[in-house]
DNA sequence: TCATAAACTGAATGCTTATTCAGTTTATGA
DNA sequence: TCATAAACTGAATAAGCATTCAGTTTATGA
């Protein structure tokens, strides 16, 4: 005989998912000891190691689910503030101005997109290239339609696009391990400035 | 009683740390399979496992030793390449241009540089530092010469630099996995253009 | 040539860590 | 309440891999 769950375990259960992932996290985001063990994570989950599979079928599901959670996070926080926007220019100017805030803020985003993911995509395991691709994606719709407005000049967009996205890997990156910059905003524009004339925006 | 290395003896263990080296570089190249382990080296160099540690150390002294030659290497050929011009932006150009170049030429370089150590450095293990700030370091004085001269407008050059080697890194880590551009002539253009106009450089 | 120092070998050790599973607890519904 | 399904547990398993070391080979120089 099957029996059905009933609504309070099935609440408990999504609880104890949510808790795994949250747990994941905050060990994720401290790449310093590096015990990332499942062991370590079902600790701080509050259940014994063998639960763990009950959840998730392996460590790297998890490892996967929670990398594309965050970058799901980041991707909305960036779709609604350019949302705000209808100058090209002015749209990325704000993706970059958010992503940077965002990465600030929320420095466990940065810690494990910048520096745990790219371990798994450099492998040379494009697992996660549907993903990561849409951060140049986006740069390089917008880099479409302003070279068709004839706002840029003429350009290899994706390398352009490529490019945009390496400045702000490094630049945050460098942020968060060697410590932010003495005059924050005037580094911010720095970065910001950088790409926009490097895209080859006329200062009108 | 102390017995004395012969000529040929100390040749024959020069050649054999030599070899142990091609053999790491010949197996960190290849990210895909992941097998960098001391039996795999020593094989690959023609010895047991326990000799390599007649050699070195550690693994780790493997590593950052394979690590530091190719970066000398690479220092070593830029800085060649600069000392033919004297206008800063024809140096900072020819470095961009020399070092994609020789990445794209010996591809094994750009995998253990871009691969291998960013994953060392990431987790905050900045034993690296110095060796990396090498790549900022030399376009930081450049960008400063710039900036005294006037030819640059007024922004924070440690993002600058910063920003500059991180369009590279990114650009040509995506040529190497996920295969060439089409045009290549263009998309060289592009980055160097990228980062010529982001550093403010005047089209005269 | 020979005693022995130095170099070499690769199987064994030890450690880490993902995953499993036999036993235990909790939930279901007749 | 009770038989049993489902969930949970954590010690045990297994596999990978850096490093060691007892035994073997090679080199040295008297």
């Amino acid at each position: 005989m099957v029996y059905n769950k009933t609504e309070k375990i099935i609440e408990k259960q999504q609880n104890r998912k949510t808790r795994i992932l949250k747990a994941a996290r905050e060990i994720l985001e401290k790449g310093t000891n590096k015990d990332t063990s499942i062991k370590a994570i079902a600790k701080k989950a509050g259940i014994a190691t063998g639960t763990f599979y009950l959840y998730f079928a392996d460590k790297e599901t998890l490892i996967d689910t929670v990398v594309k959670e965050i970058y799901v996070e980041l991707l909305e926080i960036i779709k609604e503030e350019r949302s705000k926007y209808s100058d090209i220019f002015d749209k990325l100017e704000a993706s970059m101005e958010i992503c940077i805030k965002t990465f600030m803020k929320e420095k466990h985003l940065a810690k494990i997109l910048l520096e745990h993911f790219p371990e798994v995509n450099n492998a040379l395991n494009c697992k996660f290239t549907d993903i990561e691709n849409d951060l140049i994606r986006f740069t390089k719709d917008d880099l479409y339609e302003l070279r068709e407005q004839n706002l840029i000049p003429d350009q290899d967009i994706q390398v352009s696009a490529t490019a945009f996205v390496g400045t702000f890997r490094q630049v945050i990156l460098s942020w968060i391990n060697s410590g932010e910059p003495v005059d924050y905003d005037r580094a911010y524009k720095t970065l910001i400035q950088y790409n926009l004339r490097g895209l080859g925006k006329q200062i009108k």
